[in-house]
DNA sequence: TCTTGAAATAACCAGATAGTTATTTATGCT
DNA sequence: AGCATAAATAACTATCTGGTTATTTCAAGA
């Protein structure tokens, strides 16, 4: 196989590893609590070199945030819900995100971060706001095919129901350390997360599936 | 009326100014980012009267958080809500914790904060345990008493049902500042507030109510 | 009025921290 | 081979920051 000759001077590398620790080290202690010697020893690389390729700690915060959520929705649409039939993507969709979140903490942490920063390093990003039309679109598409099918309300907003199926896990989980002190109960063990998920899975369907939908899926 | 003459030496007055100062800056800023500095600034005090009264930055983030949660569930507990009918209840509750959030922006950013640092703060706090267990009692004896009514579905968990009252709300508001640039629309107008709280206590009935309630209440 | 202890203050310190400067080293091109 | 340029490094700096020390000020009881 065509092994990749170490290069002792290796630009994309090194800007590689720098990014890849600076979202461990912002996703563990948030924007203010990053430490950029932190970073650059992990990384394996010279603190000089990020500010040579990023500038500074805020713009290597933004590029680190944009790739995260980047990563996010481009698993996302790597799904393909349209082409499944409707209860079955919304399903699915609600697995994926709770998924998603279990298997990248730091995504998390970061966007927490940023809205502790009232979001003012991705405010003008043009970056960010291509990445989401497509999802918010996916979303539209989903409701008018159930609704048309008979299977969903037709009254239902998009927007509202993006954030609703996000929030049911996000808050689960950014919330379990303080959540396990509040109920006295371990939220991350193997059962405790698959009957969370599939309450989640349930409660997305109530909220968006007709009674007459229910009582059948109910009766089936 | 008694009017308190203004003391120059008065404890009880600079801890609460000091207390005050610093749930303001710890929200603003998380634990990380917020000065010791700037909170004695704010409180009109001296730095020094902060580590005397509290000891140090972390001990007073401690407190901060456990009295701002004391407070929420105390606001929870004067609502009442074992006198009302369970689905008027119901409805009740999800509008507190949406015009608590909305109110008290400080808990929300407190909360994060703390579970960005796995809660070590609280960990072994006996007066947070204490505080929360009423709480789940309540969500317990509303979800039996509406399933007794034959209102309710009889086989939800009470725990399940607490997270997701407070995800839907929770959600939105931390997230706003991102989700505004996410969703291309202002999520905090006036008449956007009004939506999703609307939404949110539709969610929140379609997911307890059965079919058979859900379907005589859309008929009224 | 005098004494005593708590309340309050200011100045200080050591370590940390984001960002820079000056310099060396490897790489690709001719 | 030698040159120009980009990559990498180490040492440095000004400032910040949590926490402390030394000292002064006030108020209440005897």
């Amino acid at each position: 196989m065509a092994l990749a000759k170490k290069k002792f001077r290796d630009p994309d590398e090194t800007q590689r590893r720098i990014l890849a620790a600076a979202k461990v080290e912002f996703a563990k202690n948030g924007l203010g609590g990053a430490r950029v010697d932190v970073i650059a020893a992990r990384a394996n690389a010279n603190k000089r070199m990020m500010y040579h390729y990023f500038g500074n700690k805020e713009a290597l915060f933004k590029l680190v945030l944009e790739n995260a959520y980047g990563d996010f929705r481009a698993a996302e649409a790597a799904l393909a819900l349209d082409k499944e039939e409707p209860v079955t993507a919304l399903r699915k969709w609600v697995a994926f995100s709770w998924n998603y979140f279990i298997a990248n903490p730091e995504f998390i942490t970061l966007v927490n971060s940023e809205n502790l920063h009232k979001a003012r390093h991705i405010k003008n990003s043009k970056r960010m706001q291509e990445m989401s039309r497509p999802f918010v679109g996916r979303m539209e598409t989903l409701l008018r095919r159930g609704a048309e099918a008979g299977l969903f309300r037709a009254d239902l907003d998009a927007v509202q129901m993006n954030i609703t199926l996000a929030s049911v896990s996000y808050y689960y989980l950014t919330n379990r350390f303080t959540g396990t002190i509040v109920f006295e109960r371990d939220l991350m063990s193997e059962a405790a997360l698959k009957e969370r998920l599939e309450f989640n899975i349930q409660s997305m369907l109530r909220i968006v599936c007709t009674p007459e939908t229910l009582r059948k899926m109910e009766h089936a």
